[in-house]
DNA sequence: CATATTCGAGTACGTCGTACGCGAACTCTA
DNA sequence: TAGAGTTCGCGTACGACGTACTCGAATATG
């Protein structure tokens, strides 16, 4: 018998690799690479080029190794995402809540650190969470991320839950934005630009009575603040929303028990 | 000269097809296919073989023509998307407010139709918007949502921004749902059986002292409810404290001249 | 030194989007 | 009616991609 050989789609064998568990038995030539770096070059190479510049083949050429080498450390590249999602995970570092400032600063400061999460590293925004790595990065960021909700009232559903909407948040408004970005170089043009090549094209075909409200909205939305201010302007409405949302959940239960929190 | 052949990435070109706008010289041999039909197409690949299985092949061979015919219809694959996407918006219906239910219930409408739509039409998450196809269904939909908070005092850029919130979270968690289901019969595990997998694994690298927090929301968030409903909890969580927020804001304002409504 | 085991990586297969070019079908003009 | 001009269908081909298979080289143990 050669490998264990057990599939791209083996959790277990996925759990070894995010904590780096594995015996290896001493016998036959010694490995020339660590998964460490295996991992480190796909972040590069994501972070540099884009993630859709990310294959195997630019990899191992990051590495100066053959292709099919990479497949000796990960068992493919769904894995390797995975392992890279939870390695970047582990850059995540809060403050001790020094001076109680309260849930709500707290949040926030989740809100932003993502926020730079993601544009540290885009290449998260392309595949979706569901059923995370659960390595040693993305362990500690969740259990540092509870902590801002921990205390306050909420049950244990109820601090997920709320965990979960401001992270997804972030998530979308961040992707929105990367998105928006992206295109506008692919077109090579600038929202201005984009606007006035379609405006006459539109006006052609637009009904502006029946689509009122979507012309008036649309053309005031889009000009208001110029550009990319528009977009920080509405991430932080969205953000403030959902912080106000959760303080009127959280001050609507009962006076809550355990640790009271200095919340305003 | 023969094609006018502007590029994939031609806005204004785009838009003709999106408006299906275009004169046809009547010279040279009849088109045997409408750009209707290749969409349809599309469309129904994916709708039943998920996202990653949308090819060009595929649609040509679902309409049995060769697969470069296609192009004669659509500049590329990324333009055919966008016109799918538009063609799905213009599936959404909003009854006129009769009643006047107010603005929390039409927001919630619109929140259940797109997670409807979304749960139709998987691979509508697949790529975000940004700068999204302005065609008669996107404008269509973008219209009938923004007259759900119309009206009631907000400015037209936080209309947009209010929307937009909501529409995002919808996004979002039902693609995290979506990916979730998608996980589990990729590795042909149940949730619980994958727990059971990885428990005593992790069991053996946790630390469950320092990351305390996180093993016991972790844990009772995921077997509080049980499995599928665990994720319709967090969906209806989230969508109330996002209503909450906008409530808030809503109620913080001024009193609103403009055609005051009855909200609660 | 023989044997067992592990690593490196070349080759190859099936997929993808799509550029190019040519024959067939069609309308118009002379 | 003959030709010219135009448009459509699509076969062929190229360069990417993930990865299964295989085998020689390197290394430890007996």
């Amino acid at each position: 018998m050669t490998d264990a050989s057990t599939g791209p789609g083996d959790p277990a064998r996925t759990l070894e690799l995010l904590w780096d568990t594995r015996e290896r038995s001493g016998l036959g030539r010694k490995p020339g690479l660590r998964l460490d770096q295996v991992v480190s070059a796909a972040i590069e190479v994501a972070d540099a080029d884009g993630p859709d510049s990310l294959s195997m083949r630019r990899v191992a050429d990051q590495l100066g190794v053959g292709t099919m080498t990479l497949y000796r450390y990960v068992p493919g590249k769904a894995v390797l995402f995975d392992i890279m999602v939870d390695r970047v995970s582990a850059e995540v570092r809060y403050d001790v809540d020094s001076g109680g400032a309260g849930w709500r600063f707290r949040l926030e400061q989740v809100a932003r650190v993502n926020r730079a999460l993601f544009e540290r590293h885009p290449w998260l925004l392309t595949h979706l969470p569901g059923r995370p790595p659960l390595g040693p990065g993305v362990i500690a960021k969740y259990d540092a991320e509870l902590r801002a909700v921990e205390g306050i009232g909420l049950t244990d559903v109820e601090m997920d839950s709320a965990l979960t909407l401001v992270l997804g948040y972030v998530r979308d408004a961040t992707a929105s934005l990367l998105e928006w970005k992206k295109r506008s170089e692919a077109d090579g043009q600038s929202d201005n630009e984009w606007w006035s090549t379609l405006a006459p094209h539109l006006d052609r075909v637009l009904d502006r009575e029946r689509y009122a409200v979507a012309v008036r909205v649309g053309t005031t939305a889009t000009t208001h603040y110029d550009g990319v201010h528009d977009a920080e302007h509405a991430f932080e409405f969205g953000l403030q929303r959902i912080l106000d949302g959760i303080a009127s959940f959280v001050h609507g239960k009962k006076p809550h028990s355990v640790r009271p929190d200095p919340d305003r």
